[in-house]
DNA sequence: AATGGCATTAACAATTTGATAATACATTTA
DNA sequence: TAAATGTATTATCAAATTGTTAATGCCATT
């Protein structure tokens, strides 16, 4: 069940965005200002923020710069929600890096046609990306992110990371590993598997890649 | 989402057409007067652009004028507003490179077939066209033009930097490159889609097209 | 028939990647 | 502690992959 947080200072909009939220099956959180709402981020890891621009205190606008700067609010959504007066906050708004933004008064279907497309659209992406924090995984660009940089993997050390961390905290036995990446035809020798993982491992300068001796290698952060 | 400009000096004007626009599931921004219309264009990058013809400044002639200089508005949909009394801003207007045209007094219904129509109609062509910055490729006239010269691809080159770059960032494997652009029949050595490659690097220019090796290519500005 | 453009291939150079061996290190076991 | 076992590291070489250039053959146009 997708998890969605929502922040404004106006006690009915939170209300309403609650009712129609959950009428269709999301399970929502609410935050009175932006301190609370980052709070609650954290604790509450929601897939999607609905953040009002206009709040006391932190305003939408720096609570959203300010989650994105972590990893785990990374590639969350965020909509804003934005008065009818405020004209230039939508375009500073998605350079911020919202992910759309809505206009007061908020009209529940048009909220909620915003909200499901958006979950639609990360789904499709969904296969292709596998996304661990700060590492990025993208099986369709054959790119590996980590804090923002791009990591330059050869083949090999790609697919081999990629399965590892396909399951992280699952072990996999260096039979397996040969495998799935070498296949049963090609026949290399027991200290390959080593090598690759320990180029991976240089490569990306982080501790991720655990040994289980006598056993395989498992991924975890 | 599509995404649809608002030029009008009428705040009136600019909220019913946002209403209305909006309701169809539009994403919706507005500018006062023409000088504001082009900026927000840029940040935006809107689909389609509703300007009022009478502005005070720049006139939406001229905005369009201004815009259509710009590669980034080539094939951007606009939509002039003109006044009843103005006559021969229709086809003035039609001259300078908008696709249709409105008169005021507005009819809410009348906008939005136009408006949908006007979408649906570039639905079909959008196949033809990719949009990327500096370089536009044209695959109705099988043209490439980047910053504003025309690149002379042969039919093998374009179709290949056309396949790739209808994807940004997708690596596509030499094998998907092959049934894509020679089919499943015809069989060529190793080295014809280097070569190709090569060429198009060569022509365009520019480092557009990164190799990854044991895998395939990609397009990235 | 001659020309010019294009697609393909051949041949070779350059580069990148993968596998292995040799060695060093760490942990467990006797 | 010494031996045994398993893994890490490094250098090195072989293999795979791609880049580049020039040459060939094809086709359409003149």
């Amino acid at each position: 069940m997708k998890k969605v947080l929502i922040a404004d200072d106006e006690q009915d909009i939170l209300d309403i965005l609650q009712f129609n939220l959950e009428a269709e099956g999301y399970k929502v959180e609410t935050a009175n200002n932006g301190v609370i709402a980052i709070e609650k981020a954290k604790a509450f890891q929601p897939d999607l923020i609905i953040l009002d621009v206009m709040m006391p205190g932190k305003t939408g606008i720096e609570v959203c710069s300010a989650l994105r700067l972590l990893p785990a609010f990374k590639s969350t959504l965020i909509i804003f929600l934005t008065a009818m007066s405020d004209d230039t906050a939508e375009v500073k708004g998605l350079e911020t890096g919202a992910d759309d933004y809505l206009k007061k008064p908020i009209r529940p279907k048009v909220l909620m046609s915003k909200v499901n497309s958006l979950f639609r659209r990360v789904s499709k992406e969904i296969d292709h990306n596998i996304n661990l924090g700060e590492l990025i995984i993208n099986r369709e660009n054959f790119s590996v992110r980590y804090k923002n940089e791009d990591i330059n993997l050869a083949r090999k050390e790609f697919e081999l990371l990629s399965l590892l961390a396909s399951k992280p905290s699952k072990v996999f036995l260096r039979n397996e590993i040969l495998n799935q990446i070498w296949g049963t035809e090609v026949i290399v020798g027991d200290r390959t598997i080593d090598v690759h993982i320990r180029k991976i491992r240089q490569k990306l300068n982080l501790d991720c890649i655990k040994t289980v001796k006598g056993v395989g290698y498992k991924f975890e952060l």
